[in-house]
DNA sequence: GCCGTCAGAATGTGATCACGTTTAATCCGG
DNA sequence: CCGGATTAAACGTGATCACATTCTGACGGC
């Protein structure tokens, strides 16, 4: 039983602290970390789907009072990461056949579109870009060959949203999102089941260099692949109810 | 200040008591209720860009406690409805040419392929399907001639909600809702500028046509078709700031 | 007439409590 | 050893309160 608690410490492990806070001017809302810890947890797949949650529960983990609690709970809910039972409890939300198609045709309409915005940055920015995707897309391959498939899980998730938040849509990043919130608990569970080392020929090397290249199309093409390519794992992966 | 009060009265209207609710087993949720009067509150674009919303406010307003408010605001704020600003208070999202350009982009990348779900649905109810949308369509049809835009509003996305969750897809469909809502203020803005003179020619005849032939691939022409009509007509009306 | 100041009203946020329901555990009879 | 009833714990939900911050508008000096 301490050792579960002890997992469930780690899985909403506080943000870094020793890095910079870029906004030293007002204190985050309680409420709002709360959220972005969970919503971390959970697009990483830390998670497990029908994981139960709860608000009490919650609130102890990160001691602090329900409410706060409360509001990221609901918050996550709306955006389809959680589900709310007909007894109004709450859990991870649990994958279904049709669910993963809709999620899969929903990523490859938004996601390359959202991607190919990124060739329109300043050169400079680009590369800056450029260079963290290279960083986090090595400490992913570490992630891999040490067969960790919670770092790999959230390297994974970094890479792209590092990709997305550098194309300054924010109503296409929303979406995007949500869309990652529905499909990190299950893609964990995909992951620890055929282990790490079905992942190593990502596309994310052609990402970077249709990056640099300042080819939309082609990045657009890479990122299609990718997602094609880890959504058919799932597929590979994939049992029924879970 | 009592018209002013009469007036958020109706745009916060309750829901048709006179028709069947759907779920006799069990009581809906306070705060679901307020959610849902808001949420349609907001996509037929009956609150402007920028107005105001406060917790206590919108709780006398519904007669309610502070909290269901607040869980309305969260949820809604989640979906893009709603801006929190940098002080922390809630307002209606305003518009920005930007956030245009990704909301039709987004609709166009979503609404037609989800639209096109709904040929896959048996012919029995395809049939219903389509008596409904014409029923509907008479009505926004009247509403025009009687240049009530509030109405026009209102049925325009009832004829559009009432396609897509025939189509049976959720993920998409929540998807949607969360472009809808964004939209669906400044649209209101929008068609009280032009008036509702401009909006006679729109493709919902040619949606029910394609329907009932069950071709999907002129489904989704027509509602793409509808969309760019749509937003070109908010790019006519359209004025930076509200 | 304009702008800064300042007091009062309003607001978001977090905490706590009460109530009815639901889930889990316990106990008992077979 | 098992299954159903009963009791206890946990939960969601709504209400209310306190506190710090923010907004509003009036007032007064320039």
């Amino acid at each position: 039983m301490a050792l579960k608690k002890a997992m469930i410490m780690t899985a909403f492990a506080a943000p870094d602290k020793s890095s910079l806070d870029n906004n030293p001017s007002r204190p985050a809302a309680v409420h709002e970390e709360v959220y972005q810890r969970l919503r971390r947890a959970i697009i990483s797949g830390q998670l497990e789907p029908g994981r139960a949650l709860s608000v009490r529960g919650l609130a102890a983990e990160f001691g602090v009072s329900a409410m706060p609690a409360r509001e990221a709970i609901r918050q996550l809910a709306a955006q389809g990461a959680l589900e709310i039972t007909p007894t109004r409890r709450v859990a991870v939300a649990r994958m279904t056949q049709e669910k993963l198609d809709e999620l899969c045709d929903a990523r490859l309409a938004l996601e390359p579109s959202l991607a190919g915005r990124a060739v329109k940055a300043p050169p400079a920015a680009r590369e800056a870009l450029a260079a963290t995707l290279t960083e986090i897309d090595d400490a992913l391959d570490q992630a891999i060959e040490r067969g960790d498939s919670a770092d790999y899980a959230k390297y994974n998730s970094e890479f792209h949203f590092a990709l997305y938040e550098a194309a300054g849509a924010p109503v296409y990043l929303g979406l995007v999102e949500s869309l990652w919130l529905q499909t990190g608990p299950f893609m964990r569970v995909v992951i620890g089941r055929l282990g790490t080392s079905s992942l190593d020929d990502d596309k994310h090397k052609e990402v970077v260099a249709a990056l640099r290249a300042g080819d939309a199309e082609k990045l657009e093409a890479a990122v299609r692949e990718d997602i094609m390519q880890g959504m058919s794992n799932i597929v590979r992966g994939y049992s029924p109810d879970v």
